[in-house]
Parts: structure tokens; C-alpha cells; sequence
DNA sequence: GTCCTTAACTAACGCTGTTAGTTTCTAGGA
DNA sequence: TCCTAGAAACTAACAGCGTTAGTTAAGGAC
């Protein structure tokens, strides 16, 4: 086959296609050819599209990060929205565990990422805080979010009570963590931004 | 050759040159014949020591975790133990900054990792924490020190103000940051450290 | 109608992690 | 002291990887 009458790829379907495949089977098994025999294509042709696999990744990402919800900075009071937008970020993420790796890393040339920066700094500088402070606690939040979504926590335990039995006097009942791991999860995630919130606002009341 | 004398190989000169390759190249430039080149060996015969490349890998990872210092905790009172362990935390990553994806991630059947989460639950624990609030404060902690570990924040901004000057109203001084970043991301680390035991301390006082 | 660009192709390069099978040395037991 | 088992190196090879070069035909612009 040589150029058809209707293309048969596009950016768009590219990153659907790949993105499906990260999300299934993790970055790992998005390979060049398997990407492309997913879409019904030989694997160089991929390259009329993108430069390299490393940006098919980014437009991944930036995919992502652009569903992310800010109506709310600038709008509501700064702590609320600090809140909801971080419970949204941590959702785009969530459901994209296997590039949070790639996204939280390297430099954030991707419009969309840029993008929310520019909104979460806005909002923080309208609401009163110094810029360098604006900064960062911009900074802090994608600390946060990025490293919860990272990976779980509780799931880094084994549901095995042999493996804790000895070694570690306090980690008898770590077993029972994986089962329960989107709970302690989640409710890790809450109170640490409960916590953030409310030393960044004794911090706010203070300047 | 073959069988020598003396072995040319050990578990621990593997990870100790794998360590210095991942350090100063990333993660990618590990391969095991560049490995095995260095060790002035061939690519297979590090399967006399390793089962695969991972564990080599999972093998940097336990050395880096296993360096950071435990002593405070559990001698301190909890609030400067924690934020004493998190700086500690925090360096130990941010000397090997391309590892930190990889620790991050999956299962930590890693014995210092199991170690040190054994620490940090335990001294919270001991100071009159309930179990399940010790298990969430551990992971908003992890959470924390990893996502800032990731990746610079700083660096995220290109010391190019024509990239932001369009579309980006807030960020019309971004692309200081990038001459800044060590400072930055370290007085952001210190910040939400310190909100984040702050709002610690409120809850524990609530009890 | 001509010409340039686009989007597909095939073939190939050097690299990757890993396995199989071989060889030789070391360590331990009879 | 000899024998054996296993350890630790090797060579050769496999399938798969990202990517490049060069080819071909269709589409769109003048």
C-alpha cells in the first residue's frame, strides 16, 4: 500500500490508540510496531506524524493535563480552590497511572501544563500571596499530587504476614493494606492536602 | 576466557558501576553490555548475578534508600523527627535524581524500604498517633519526598521569555526560574514541609 | 497538466534484554 | 587424593526495539 485516498492515521487517533495501550499494559509494552499494528499501519509510517516515540508520549501527557478542570482558581476563595483543583489533578493522573512517571518528570514545555501553571499562580497572586510564594506553593502542590499518583502506597505492601513477621516489629498488619490500598489511598491523599491547606492559610493570615 | 581465578564479578561492584552509569546518563544509558563493558566483562555474565536487568536496577534502589538516615526517629519528638527524616529522605533522592521514577513505582519488597516505612510508623505511632493515621501520615510523606524528587520544578520553566509572553499573562517571569531552580525547589520543599507538619501538629493536638 | 507535498510502504541498521550451551575453575566430601 | 557439583566466565544467537533511507502513488495548488 502507498498513500491511500483517505489517510489512514492522524495525530489524534495515534495518541488514542497509544494512550489506550499505556493505560491497558503500562509504557513498557507501547512499542513502535505494536502501536502501529494496532492501527492497521506499518510502524515507519508513524513518523509522517511525529519525530520521535518520545513525543507521541508527550502528546500523551499533555492530553491529560489538559482535562484537567480550573474553572474553579480565580474563582472560588484560594484554599477552596486549591482543594478542588487538586482533587481534579490527582484524578487526571489517577487515571493514568502508568504516565505519571513520564509526565511528572523533565521539563513541561507542553502547552497544557503551562497552561495550569499559569492559572494556579494567577489565582494565588490575585488572591494576595507574593509572587515568590505564589511560585511556591505552586510548586508544592505538584509535589504532592505528582508523588500520590505516582504509585500507591498501600500497595507497595504484600498481602503476605510471613514477609513482615520478623524483621519489622511494627509492620505486623501492613499486610492488610492491599487490600484496602484505594481507601488508605485516597484517604492519605485527603489528609495530607487537609493538612497542607491549613498551614498554608495560617501562613496567609500571618503575612 | 573463562571461569578466572578470582571473580571478576560481584553483586555489589555491578550496582556500584550501574549506579554511576544511571547518575550520569539516566536510566535509558544503562544497558547490560555498556554495564558489562565497564566491568570489563560480557553482557551474559551478569545473569551469573542478577536474574535481570530490573533487579540490578531494584539493587540501586534498596543502596540509595538503605543511605538515609533513621536515628531521629523515635528519639525525636515526632514533628522534628519527621521533618528531619524527610530532608534526609529528600537528599538521598536528589543525589540520584534519574532512579527516583523507578523507586517510586511498583512494590517495595525492598528491604530498606520496608525498613524505613517500619521506622516512620513506629516513632508516630509511639508518640500517641492512632495506627491508621500513622499508616496515612507515612504515605502523605512518601508522597511529598517522592514528588518533589521527581523532577525540578524550576526547571520545568525554559529561561526563554518568548515562550510564555503570549499566551501565559502570569507567567511573564517564568523563565527566571530555570536560573533559580536549586532554590527554588529547595525553599518549596521547606515550605510545604513546614505547612504540611504544621497542619500535622493542629490535628495531633486535636486528638 | 504539471509539480510539490503528503502519507503510506519495504528494507535495513545497530541496538536491546535474554537464553542456550560450552568451558574451566573452585570448593567440598569420600 | 580424586571426584563431583556448582559457580562464573565465555560465544552465538534470538526476537524485538527505535529509527533512517529510499520508493511510490495520491492530493492539492497553480
Amino acid at each position: 500500500m502507498v498513500r491511500p485516498r483517505t489517510p489512514l492515521l492522524s495525530r489524534e487517533r495515534i495518541v488514542e490508540v497509544a494512550t489506550a495501550i499505556v493505560d491497558a499494559e503500562g509504557l513498557d509494552a507501547l512499542s513502535t510496531r505494536r502501536l502501529a499494528r494496532e492501527l492497521g499501519v506499518q510502524a515507519p509510517s508513524l513518523y509522517n506524524h511525529f519525530a520521535t516515540k518520545e513525543e507521541i508520549i508527550d502528546a500523551i501527557g499533555d492530553a491529560i493535563v489538559a482535562g484537567v478542570d480550573l474553572s474553579m482558581l480565580g474563582r472560588d476563595p484560594w484554599p477552596a480552590a486549591l482543594r478542588a483543583w487538586a482533587r481534579a489533578y490527582r484524578a487526571a493522573f489517577h487515571d493514568h497511572p502508568n504516565v505519571v512517571p513520564f509526565l511528572a518528570r523533565g521539563p513541561a514545555r507542553r502547552p497544557s501544563s503551562l497552561c495550569l501553571a499559569d492559572a494556579v499562580y494567577g489565582a494565588l497572586v490575585e488572591a494576595g500571596w507574593p509572587p515568590a510564594q505564589a511560585t511556591r506553593i505552586g510548586a508544592v502542590m505538584r509535589y504532592f499530587v505528582a508523588g500520590s499518583a505516582l504509585g500507591s502506597f498501600a500497595l507497595g505492601f504484600v498481602d503476605d504476614p510471613a514477609l513482615y513477621a520478623g524483621d519489622y516489629p511494627h509492620l505486623r498488619d501492613a499486610h492488610r493494606l492491599a487490600g484496602r490500598h484505594a481507601e488508605v489511598d485516597e484517604s492519605a491523599f485527603e489528609l495530607g492536602l487537609d493538612a497542607l491547606i491549613d498551614g498554608l492559610e495560617r501562613r496567609f493570615a500571618a503575612l
